[in-house]
DNA sequence: AGAAAAATTGCAAACGTTTGCAATCGTGTT
DNA sequence: AACACGATTGCAAACGTTTGCAATTTTTCT
């Protein structure tokens, strides 16, 4: 009696732990347990009805590790950021989040975890197959190819159910999602001369191929219509890459008319620089930028960017990924960018 | 032959799926292979090294999922973001983007997986104790309180590795960490009557306790000096708020010389719109935010907003929780906000 | 009523790892 | 040469669930 008093200042009496304890509770087999809860096979309703009754008593949840090394799925699709050269910049860059919140959407619709890994592949040669081989993950989405795009070959091959964020390029192997960077490059530059401007600069570093097809797409409408364009490095971890690109301005300020920024944060932080240094934008300066993020239509002026579209991105990752969960090979998925005209260029 | 042959396609002949297999090629016990691998107890070298040899040539991981399941343990930390009123907001908002981002960073220095979930409360009355009984997490992070106050603190007697980005308040049973939002609240007034700002209004939704505190250290101040002060109530969904602040300000304009924004991301938003209705700021209108993102800096003119230390947060959150399951008991952590005195008041 | 078919349920073997305990091996001691 | 003592290793039982198969009950049909 005392003793039943003291155990009652626990919510739960006794702890039902496992889906024996159940069982024996509502007395049947184990087996008849999991398949009420898992409200897969064909159990009596009434019985089905006093297990799950139970269940909701004593607050049980079936143990999901169990679960998941019995059935051979996890139910988890593991998101890989690799951060190949800028250690700093990747992982709270707002073009990464934003795509990031839109998996979540996506794949928490579809019943699926997210779990998050930044890796720095210099410090772990092998993260891709260890994320993979892990058993931890049903499929695994990479985002951004950074200076990866070798190793990620490699692993296509021997494994379907993996969808990369990136740039494609004529005859890769593995799948991946991404904008047309080279026409987004051709864009933004068309834009730039209609607007007047016979000069460029492409502010970006040119490493990472996404970037790289983005500049190769501006020379190829600069040297057609006879404008010259030059690339001039810039990291993106923030703290930087202020003082890189007032350094640039300094050097080129007098000799170009027009600026292709490879991202919207490398052409706010520019806007910025040309107002420290009182240039105007964009009669003296045309400027456009690259992903279209919330903050473009907020500066000032309104950036002219070139927009891709996260959303779709992310739709397109996930849609990829499902259908390659279920064997079949896959393409890649190529969206087209679109120019956003506004007060910039 | 022929057979050989064809198997040879595969990279590794014949895959070495589990760790008996490994045994069986060192000609071992699966005991032993395992003690090898995880590198804890007494092995001799030498079977060591042969052991680590062959999973490295058959690129051999040991399931996560039975290791998992037998250690009772799963290296995972789960972060949720409950999506009480506004569920378009949250997922992708600058702010919880750039913490999710940190904590990430910190998790993952640790050695733990980030596994995220947006739960939506309205359509699962009991997502927390689903995500803590489900065993798949060792410990869970929530980021904001949003309207699930109570349904924390019922968990939080019972479980211990839980630890929620919010606000504190006097009495709570659940462990937080934040910023000290009415204090926060009283150094943007502050700042404002400072700027000579005799009228003011707060831009924002008072129902979440986070900015509910804000309001209230504002209207601390406001009432302590004399000043008016009133509360317009302005949603976070990206689409929506551009609207209602414009139609706010129509009401307001002529009858305020201060705004306090909740959240840097209605500071700008509310920028913006004064500059379209062509109102100088700070000279007819003073302007403060709260957060201090990275975008608060760039704007025009730069924002005179209340810093919160996001990746302190992160690291108080992870630190604490990494106290909590160890079995402590840990306080709460209030963290100071700061003033960053820019343009705008 | 009896048999056949259908619907439920129980049994027990997985899933692949970890780990306490016991057995074995090697070496130094008396 | 027998023994003791550590250092290694093997054995086998968990971890908690799912699921094929067989056994049981219920229903249906003749």
């Amino acid at each position: 009696m005392a003793d039943s008093d003291i155990t009652t200042t626990g919510v739960t009496p006794n702890r039902v732990r496992t889906i024996t304890d159940l069982a024996k509770i509502a007395g049947v087999s184990p087996g008849t347990v999991s398949r009420a809860l898992s409200g897969n096979s064909l159990v009596n309703t009434k019985t089905r009805e006093k297990i799950e009754t139970i269940a909701r008593e004593h607050g049980f949840r079936p143990n999901q590790m169990a679960s998941r090394l019995r059935r051979q799925k996890t139910g988890v699709i593991g998101v890989a950021i690799p951060l190949g050269h800028d250690v700093r910049q990747q992982i709270s860059d707002t073009f990464f989040m934003i795509l990031l919140g839109h998996l979540a959407d996506e794949l928490t619709e579809r019943g699926y975890d997210l779990m998050l890994r930044r890796v720095i592949p210099a410090e772990d040669e092998d993260w891709l197959d260890r994320y993979i081989g892990s058993g931890m993950v049903d499929g695994v989405i990479v985002i951004g190819q950074s200076d990866q795009f070798e190793r990620i070959e490699d692993v296509a091959d021997g494994y379907l159910p993996m969808v990369v964020w990136g740039n494609h390029q004529e005859g890769q192997r593995h799948c991946v999602v991404g904008t047309d960077n080279r026409l987004g490059g051709k864009l933004a530059t068309e834009r730039l001369i209609a607007s007047g401007a016979k000069s460029l600069a492409f502010l970006g570093d040119t490493q990472p191929i996404e970037f790289a097809a983005r500049f190769a797409g501006a020379k190829d409408v600069a040297d057609r219509m006879g404008v010259s364009i030059r690339a001039l490095s810039t990291h993106l971890s923030p703290d930087r890459t202020g003082e890189e690109i007032a350094e640039h301005l300094i050097e080129i300020e007098d000799s170009i008319d027009g600026i292709f920024a490879a991202t919207d944060t490398i052409a706010v932080t520019c806007l910025k620089e040309l107002r420290n240094r009182s240039i105007d934008v964009p009669r003296q300066l045309k400027v456009v930028g690259f992903d279209d993020l919330p903050i473009s239509s907020q500066t000032v002026p309104p950036l002219t960017t070139v927009r891709q579209d996260i959303a779709a991105g992310a739709k397109g990752l996930v849609d990829l990924l499902m259908r390659r969960l279920n064997g079949e090979d896959t393409e890649s998925l190529v969206l087209p960018p679109h120019l956003i005209g506004r007060e910039t260029a």
